[in-house]
DNA sequence: GAACTCAGTGTAAACGTTTTCCCTCAGGTA
DNA sequence: TACCTGAGGGAAAACGTTTACACTGAGTTC
């Protein structure tokens, strides 16, 4: 009745609800919602008046009031970092296949890595009565999972913490990759890499770091800390950084980068400078998003499966709905592997000269 | 009390609902209601007590309940096409970014170009009770669109037809940056234009072709039905695209495509054919998202700004939402413009001659 | 000092469902 | 025929809010 309409329609459109399908059908309420329900005791007869009655209105049921008195909203929230870095679109879209094949819905929330907005989404996932969230980002505050906890709303997540359970993380095994991209680089030659990382007040840009430090260490290769710069896990952001390197006085031979965003923004830094990959520069990303497949030359990468992780999280937050019978509450880990494309090479100074242009005088040793 | 905790925690969680804010405040839940909506009559005093008492229990409301009695969910529903084309990470982000700034939440659903799937978002934008819906992908059908009115939900899209109401339409002028395209490349030199659609059984991917094969014209240019290929608005459809011309006896010098995610797949094309761009091949994109910066070389694409469409889509659903005094019901239009950037040049066979190594003979004239 | 106002509260009725409980009635049994 | 059983359907309570309405008192006006 608030907006009036245009036309020479002069009545009301007329509120679809439960009770009109029940008038229809010429049954109670109660039959309606136990036949859309599937409730298996309900006569075929009155059964098939109400399908017919539900189609003839067209009516879907109002989700709000079905959240609000059977407490199951049949939502699952989802907060990831930046909806803009492809990675979590894939990973999105995964988690809503999962989901859906389960008979939920997801409720999305992006933080772009502030801690305020973190703090709204997990705000709404809470007013919205999510059955349960995937936390794919970094950076929770322990109050917020407090909250969640004290809801009874199961939740999941990649950044351990020592206070946190146990059977709500993911771990993610960044060493396994990040070792056989080391070792690949090594076994070419190279003794000068790089890295690049995500902003460094992240837990997950921290464990990349660390990891890659510790496989170096392990491959026995010395790492030089001019090499290591803090990204953003943006294009911008790698592109800075390989520009900042490149400004230096002596360059490494290889790059690794803590996400493929930042890999391409190294490739464009490097195509700016008219320097070429594989042949001046080998170049590893993280992430193994499409994308890699389509830059130039193809990006040799990390794959961190987001099909699983997806697949993971939703397991986890499923058993949890659900308690089964007898399960091990051990946390879950995601591996990654090396994916061998065409940016990394034999590095510049073992194989070749530099017939190539550089600006700057490279790396002897 | 449905599942039961681990530790030494025998309590029920005390459920926070309004009551129990109301009791702690020593108020009723009306004031409790009154207080957190910012109704101006209620006493600072009181006011002050239930604040108190809110931070105390961190107390959230019930958004479902809410929507239930208001009648208004604060919802803005927003459909897209596909999620992994970045694209729609960078619209969504914008339509978020305005939502938030009038007090919306978004509801998210992407269709993956399926009726069906297109159905179920609907649907559910239905059952949760949108207060408006934009529709930022093609091909949604009328009986959709009649269940939204039916129950008062406004609704913005980009899918003319002529039996729509217009002042739900944002009508985007493909023709004046696809004009612009195809006049840069006409001033380059070149005569012989492919153009890689979208998928046609949307009207969006007509709509682009058709200003494409009318600008053609315009411009005095016969089209070569050869080369008008139909994609599927990603990188695997851009290059098979590329791959099925590469075929061809007789080669385009410079291609269009519907959308910047075709484009970069066909410079993979050209990549794995050993084909440069600009040199043996002009090629424009369409959209201009981020990463076309930062494609090697940096992508010309034309431009349709996704902040406008965002804030123009909200923009509309809001004035009806709370309708102004006086206003034109106009279809808003949205622009494009041409942004050139390094992946256009003279045609291979004006300036000069092929060095390089085609594999087949290119279209003489 | 009585009658009015009106600001500020509280009570209770919605909102559209699910679900519990009770009733009816058909069919089976003695 | 009288009784029991149980399948199936309806009435009504509940879910957590907002909001219409009624109420209370303090302040104002004569």
């Amino acid at each position: 009745m608030k907006r009036s309409r245009k036309a020479a329609d002069t009545s009301t459109p007329a509120k679809i609800d439960i009770r009109s399908v029940a008038s229809l059908a010429r049954v109670s309420i109660a039959t309606v919602s136990r036949t859309i329900n599937h409730v298996p005791t309900v006569d075929p007869i009155l059964a098939a008046r109400v399908w017919k009655a539900v189609r003839e209105l067209n009516y879907f049921p109002n989700t709000q009031a079905r959240a609000l008195v059977s407490g199951k909203s049949r939502l699952l929230g989802l907060i990831v970092s930046e909806i803009t870095n492809p990675f979590f679109p894939e990973l999105i879209q995964e988690f809503e296949h999962a989901a859906v094949a389960h008979g939920y819905e997801i409720l999305l929330g992006s933080t772009n890595y502030e801690p305020k907005t973190m703090e709204l989404c997990s705000r709404r996932m809470i007013e919205r009565m999510v059955d349960g969230v995937a936390i794919m980002t970094f950076g929770i505050e322990d109050f917020l999972l407090d909250r969640f906890t004290a809801d009874n709303i199961p939740f999941v997540f990649i950044d351990p913490a020592p206070s946190r359970p146990l059977n709500s993380v993911l771990a993610v095994d960044y060493r396994a990759g990040i070792y056989e991209g080391v070792q690949h680089l090594a076994v070419l030659g190279h003794r000068d890499i790089g890295f690049i990382s995500g902003p460094l007040n992240r837990r997950s840009a921290q464990s990349r770091k660390a990891a890659f430090l510790s496989c170096l260490e392990s491959t026995g290769i010395k790492a030089n800390h001019d090499w290591l710069i803090e990204g953003t896990h943006t294009l911008d952001g790698g592109r800075d950084a390989m520009r900042h390197i490149l400004a230096l006085p002596n360059w490494p031979t290889a790059i690794m980068c803590s996400n493929d965003m930042t890999a391409i923004g190294v490739q464009h830094a490097l195509f700016e400078a008219n320097l070429k990959v594989p042949s001046d520069f080998s170049l590893i990303g993280f992430d193994d998003i499409h994308l890699a497949e389509y830059t130039i030359p193809p990006l040799t990468t990390i794959r961190m499966s987001c099909k699983d992780l997806a697949n993971k999280a939703i397991e986890n937050l499923l058993s949890r709905l659900n308690p089964p019978e007898g399960q091990g509450e051990d946390a879950t880990t995601i591996t990654t592997r090396l994916i061998a494309r065409q940016t990394t090479g034999f590095p510049r100074n073992t194989l070749q000269d530099l017939k190539q242009t550089p600006a700057r005088k490279p790396q002897s040793r």
